[in-house]
DNA sequence: ACTTGACCTTCCAGTGACTGGAAGGTGCAT
DNA sequence: ATGCACCTTCCAGTCACTGGAAGGTCAAGT
C-alpha cells in the first residue's frame, strides 16, 4: 500500500505521515524498489490510534507513550490509566480556563448596547477601566 | 520608561514588547540618543489593553482590530460587539470539543481497573477496537 | 580608572504539530 | 509521446512567543 492509500485508510494525511516518521513517532516505512513507502494493514492501525489518540487530545509525546504502552504486552494498565487521568485533569483546567474567559466575555457583551454609538464597555474593560455597572465576573 | 520597566508595569515581558513592535501591533517606540527604547503612560495602557484582550483568547490579528477599534473615536460599538460575540462562539466550539473529550475519557478510565495486568479498555479504544463492556458507546 | 552587574540592542533558532509549495522522479493509460 | 496522478525531498510558513548569543551602555562600588 502507497502513502496516498495509507492516508485514506488511515484519515493520517500523506504529510503528516511522513511528518510523524520524520519525528521518530512511528518507525521509517520500508521502501518498494522505486523509493516509494509501503505500508501494512499494521502500519495502518498503528496510523489509526495516532489518529484517535490525537483525536482526544493527547500530545505527540504522550502518543508516543501511548504507543510503547500499547505495544508492550506486559504493561500495567494502571500505567495507561495514570496517563489518561491526568490528561484530563489538563483538558479539566482548560475548560474552567475558557469557561471563565466565557462568563467575562459574556458580562461585557451584555453591558454593550451595540449600536453606532462608540461608547462600548468591552474597550473600557479591555483598557482595564471600570465598567459602567455592578458586580462583574 | 525603559523596555524594562514598561514590562514591569503592563505586565509584558520586554521580549514580547518587541515582538509586538516587529509584527506592527505597536508602533515602532521612540527611541532615546543611546539606542534605547522609550515608553510613555499612553504606551503603558496600550500593552495593557493587548494584555487584557489576549488573556480573554483574542487573536493577536484580533487584538490588531481591537486597538484599532479602541484608537477610533467614530467607532460603532456594534463592532466591538460583533468580535466579541464571534469570539464567544469559538471559545463555546473549543468548549464543547473539550468536553466531549473529557467524557471519552472519564468513560475509558472508569472501564479500565488500573493494576499491574496488561488488559486495558483504553489502549483498546484508542486502536478501534470495541471495549469488553455490555452498553453499546 | 577599572570592574562588576544590570540593563539595553540585534539577530538567529526553537517550540508544537503540522501544512503548503517547489522541483523533480515514477507509473499507467491513451 | 503525452498527460496526469502519484510519489520523493527539502524549505518555508503558521501562531505567539521564548531562549540565547554577542555586543553596547550606564551607574555604582573599589
Amino acid at each position: 500500500m502507497n502513502i496516498g492509500d495509507a492516508a485514506t485508510e488511515s484519515g493520517v494525511p500523506a504529510k503528516t505521515i511522513r511528518y510523524y516518521e520524520s519525528i521518530g513517532l512511528i518507525p521509517p516505512a520500508t521502501r518498494a524498489e522505486n523509493g516509494y513507502r509501503h505500508y501494512t494493514d499494521f502500519d495502518i492501525e498503528t496510523l489509526k490510534f495516532i489518529q484517535q489518540s490525537r483525536r482526544l487530545g493527547f500530545s505527540v509525546k504522550d502518543v508516543g507513550d501511548l504507543l510503547g504502552l500499547w505495544q508492550d504486552k506486559n504493561r500495567s494498565s494502571a500505567d495507561v490509566k495514570k496517563m489518561a487521568l491526568r490528561h484530563i485533569s489538563e483538558v479539566e483546567n482548560r475548560i474552567a480556563e475558557l469557561q471563565s474567559i466565557r462568563g467575562t466575555l459574556l458580562d461585557l457583551t451584555k453591558k454593550c448596547h451595540g449600536d453606532h454609538r462608540p461608547d462600548c464597555p468591552i474597550l473600557n474593560d479591555l483598557a482595564g477601566k471600570k465598567g459602567g455597572g455592578g458586580t462583574s465576573n
